[in-house]
DNA sequence: CTTGAACCTCTAGTCACTAGAGGTTGTATA
DNA sequence: TATACAACCTCTAGTGACTAGAGGTTCAAG
């Protein structure tokens, strides 16, 4: 059995992350000591590295909720865990594709002031203020 | 002189987020009609322009806060403003990384689990639960 | 037994908004 | 001039995913 702290230095998840979790349904609520801490057994444990995992994925809490449900019920299709992960999948590209952009126009305001001018001439406060200004120079 | 309400049309910004911004002391205080309604100058309408590009290229609001400083003193050296967007540039290319990370294992699993099966074969939730097995596979 | 780390609940805050209640104003139209 | 309705106002509170801290209790090592 586990106590959170324990928990929490096995799956790099915070112990008031953990507790939040509990609260969001995500975690089963803990069994407790007769002084009211929470311990965990494996399953736990597994369950909080689940959520870590698809936390770091980027998936909602929501999500999550969803796809522990059909890990609770192994009847159910896995067409519907495909249906949260597709769309995630569709929503990181969505994301890389507009900080790629926005890259790039982060980098040309960047290296176009060299830091030598006063704030008057500088083209980082310029291109932000003048958007048709950005545009003429791509 | 612009309502909030035009302001909000020609710069896509939404009204409680220009009253927001207001708050939050990136944009002036309004002048106000006598019913208590704000009206915005052509000086308005740059402020809020150049609030929403700096937002599009996911400046906080404190750095925001920052570059409007210097805008307002233009006897200050432009590397201030370099000193905000070049930090911004690095987050913005940490994340591009992080999310082509993100998408290569999303791929992965979405594609591995063509939803012909049932969730309790489902490689989606399995690569979640385990990810010993997730190592394994790179 | 003592001590201090770790635990508890509860409240509220972070960031950048967003929503809605209840009331007022501005403007177009009859 | 009166009416109607869209747009305005302030204020409170909520969103999502945490995070922080107060005040108190428990656990485990020495």
């Amino acid at each position: 059995m586990y106590s959170i702290g324990e928990l929490s230095k096995r799956t790099k998840v915070k112990v008031p992350t953990i507790r939040y979790y509990e609260e969001m349904g995500l975690m089963a609520q803990a069994e407790r000591t007769d002084g009211n801490q929470r311990r965990y057994d494996n399953a736990g444990l597994e369950r909080l590295s689940f959520i870590r995992q698809a936390r770091d994925l980027g998936f909602s809490i929501e999500a999550i909720s969803s796809l522990i449900e059909l890990q609770e019920h192994p009847d159910r299709s896995c067409e519907a865990a495909t249906n949260i992960a597709v769309p995630q999948l569709a929503d990181v590209r969505a994301k890389i594709k507009r900080l790629k952009t926005l890259e790039k126009e982060l980098a040309r305001i960047s290296k176009a002031c060299d830091g030598d001018g006063i704030s008057g001439d500088c083209y980082v406060l310029e291109a932000l203020a003048d958007h048709g200004l950005c545009d003429r120079k791509h």
